[in-house]
DNA sequence: TTATAAATATACCAATCGGTATATAAAAAC
DNA sequence: GTTTTTATATACCGATTGGTATATTTATAA
């Protein structure tokens, strides 16, 4: 990794959580050069512009997600127990390098749907990646004998993911951490009565 | 209703589904001079700063869809019919007067709650009431023998608003009428076996 | 060590941002 | 019908927006 390269992950590292926070919109190049201490020459001089940085930050934030859900998941053997780990991660995402400002994909779905195309369609690939994973998650499940073979696993993991990015929405929202339990036990519920 | 307003109303209803769409941050005065036709001098004659202008643009939007919910409601007689609303007008929203960019409480939510104090304690206002309703429902349905005695009703409403609100993202991110189906029908199998 | 290439900083650009003071036009009151 | 109040438009403000051309510094290779 020679030098540019460093700076481009750098730039990504610092100005990700102010993205998720504050939102493309809301983040201006000011903003990207408070937190990264460097100057906009600097910062174009790795990026093209404004939406290669945001592009790449989403990307970073989304990755960041998935990693502490992967080794999560690594810890454990049977399909139930690898699906509650989006129960438990969520539910104390504070013990994990969780991204600043929440989910990515609901930030950057709610503020691109009707604005950026191509925020837009890297959330909406998030989603149904997602929703892939879910649904092979409990397909495996169905062919260990684990799950009953009635369950639709892709309305299963739709409606989990429906539930848990508005458990995050509410949550964050209010600043209710019995709301939050509260939803995640109907999701836990869910799960064990696969 | 003096001029004054009369032109107050006007500029809500017209710049409403604007801030919706694009949010706060990326609702420029320009946008509102278009969407109204009417100059800065004009708005800024009736409001005091853009903020008014939001905050006003958020309690609209959300009357719009109390109203509709109401109005939709007024015509069932049991409590599971008048929870069962919810899907149903979620489901079919392009049949009625939806407010334009979606659900203004998850949007709000979404950019606020990092941004914005005053939009996000509207918003979070919003949800708290929105769970007192159906919890209080579904308290009623208890009470008149309609439901089992063991529901936990706020569980079940909060439950209920983030399914139907990560119902939404999710259909409006990916543009699949299918997905919102699928979801919609699992928030329909929780009120029916209540 | 020096020449060359790459990376960063400085200084600037036009356009737009939210907002305001003032002038003009339209209503309302008399 | 005239006066007075209210509402709207015009013209402007400084600050900030995203972006760029160029100068300067730093890293790499000969």
């Amino acid at each position: 990794m020679n030098k540019a390269e460093k700076t481009r992950q750098f730039i990504v590292e610092m100005t990700a959580p102010v993205f998720n926070e504050k939102g493309y919109t809301g983040t201006s190049l000011n903003d990207m050069t408070n937190a990264t201490g460097l100057t906009k020459g600097s910062i174009y001089g790795n990026f093209a512009n404004k939406d290669e940085v945001a592009l790449a930050c989403f990307d970073y934030n989304l990755k960041k997600v998935g990693t502490i859900i992967r080794q999560e998941m690594d810890k454990k053997d049977t399909c139930r127990d690898k699906l509650l780990v989006y129960v438990h991660v969520y539910q104390n995402f504070l013990k994990h390098p969780f991204p600043a400002g929440g989910c990515p994909i609901l930030n950057t779905a709610i503020e691109a749907d009707d604005t950026h195309p191509l925020l837009k369609q890297k959330a909406a690939d998030a989603v149904i990646t997602w929703k892939g994973l879910i649904a092979g998650l409990i397909e495996k499940g169905i062919a260990a004998g684990e799950f009953s073979k009635d369950v639709n696993s892709e309305q299963v993991a739709l409606t989990m993911i429906a539930t848990i990015e508005g458990c995050i929405m509410i949550a964050k929202l209010t600043g209710k951490i019995n709301y939050r339990n509260s939803i995640m036990q109907s999701v836990e519920k869910m799960i064990n009565e696969l």
